[in-house]
DNA sequence: AATACGGTATGACGATTGTCATGCGCCGGT
DNA sequence: ACCGGCGCATGACAATCGTCATACCGTATT
């Protein structure tokens, strides 16, 4: 019997691949989390074999558990499940130890088995993602990254100037570092490209 | 037995409601469609009791299938079922007539009493999105929202201007328009406020 | 027919953004 | 101890963006 803890804030995508799992006889859900904080809560009260977990969720997310996991819980396995297929999202993932990595895009009848490989030890990635795991490393810089991820919101120079203490000349350089870095013609461009990787 | 089609771009989530509502013994899902397209073939062909579809999904949209079905096959119901609590969606989907619109967020017992009540012909609307309904209407014009959208991208108004045969300062103008009527303070913020309302 | 109005279209002008040269301090290699 | 490289920080200058005044054209109202 695999002991199973979901994490997953779409309430409704919880239900419904809860009741998918549950429907296996050799698989058991003993706990379902809407965030990563009650995911972490329940992952230590019920020590399962295997964590399934989304990754943009509220409070921690999925990489955060995964991180915080092979720390706390070396021999619980962890499957992510997620919507995103960014390259930077994956890199951090196996970085982190997880044993596999599947799109929401796969076909309900696969995750069963793809529970069950992973509960073995072994390592499964969603084939669009296989290739593409080792390409592009981030090349900003943390301060490049947090006026990346302001300017993206529509905050100009000089606000994103006080809200880090810096003088506005200096936000301007680092957001056209990044927009160099990453080969973008201007912000917006730039944030989508950094978002798009998994790099923000 | 209420013979429904499901249309659900993200195969996992399309499995997994299919599967939870096929264990109810008064509803049958006699069609699964991964996009708009399908969906409509599917409806042609099973002439279904009720359809529940997903909002972005490749080709069609469920709001244009919504729009269909209404003309095409009036007594069809019809439920939406999507991630975006943006009020200009719901709107839309009201204006066409659905029975029904949910967010994913809902818990995924819910579902099959929704289904139930839609096809008995009430109205069923998350309760989130109750009020905001009629809030907003959309204030911008065609080239307005044409002109907002490629900004968005990145593009720049040069750019954009060639793309749509317009004068760079045309471009600018639009833009300033709809920065104006959005109370927006620059082009970047006026994209995510149309968005955010489902008028892009 | 005259008028008012809203959408389309443009260019001038000031404001904001993007680029570049420059300097500082910290580390790792020699 | 010295250098080279890198991240951090800034201001001057150029490029792009945002605002405004203006104008044309349909169409709805009087």
């Amino acid at each position: 019997m695999i002991r199973i803890v979901l994490a997953e804030d779409q309430k409704l995508l919880l239900g419904a691949i809860g009741a998918l799992l549950d429907l296996d006889d050799d698989i058991e859900v003993v706990g379902r989390a809407g965030s990563g904080d009650e995911a972490r809560e329940l992952i230590e009260s019920q020590s399962p074999d295997l964590v399934i977990s989304d990754i943009e969720m509220p409070g921690m997310t999925g990489l955060e558990l995964a991180e915080w996991l092979a720390q706390a819980q070396p021999g619980t396995r962890m499957l992510i499940l997620t919507t995103f297929a960014r390259p930077g999202y994956l890199r951090r993932a196996l970085e982190a130890g997880v044993g596999g990595y599947l799109l929401k895009e796969t076909p309900a009848d696969k995750l069963a088995d793809a529970v069950r490989r992973v509960h073995r030890g072994e390592r499964v990635i969603a084939p669009e993602l296989a290739l593409t795991a080792f390409d592009a490393r981030d090349p900003l810089t943390e301060r490049e990254r947090q006026v990346l991820r302001l300017a993206g919101e529509g905050i100009s120079n000089a606000a994103i100037g006080r809200r880090l203490h810096l003088a506005e000349g200096t936000v301007r350089n680092y957001l056209s570092e990044a927009i160099g870095k990453l080969n973008a013609d201007n912000r917006i461009e730039a944030f989508r490209i950094a978002r798009d990787q998994g790099w923000l």
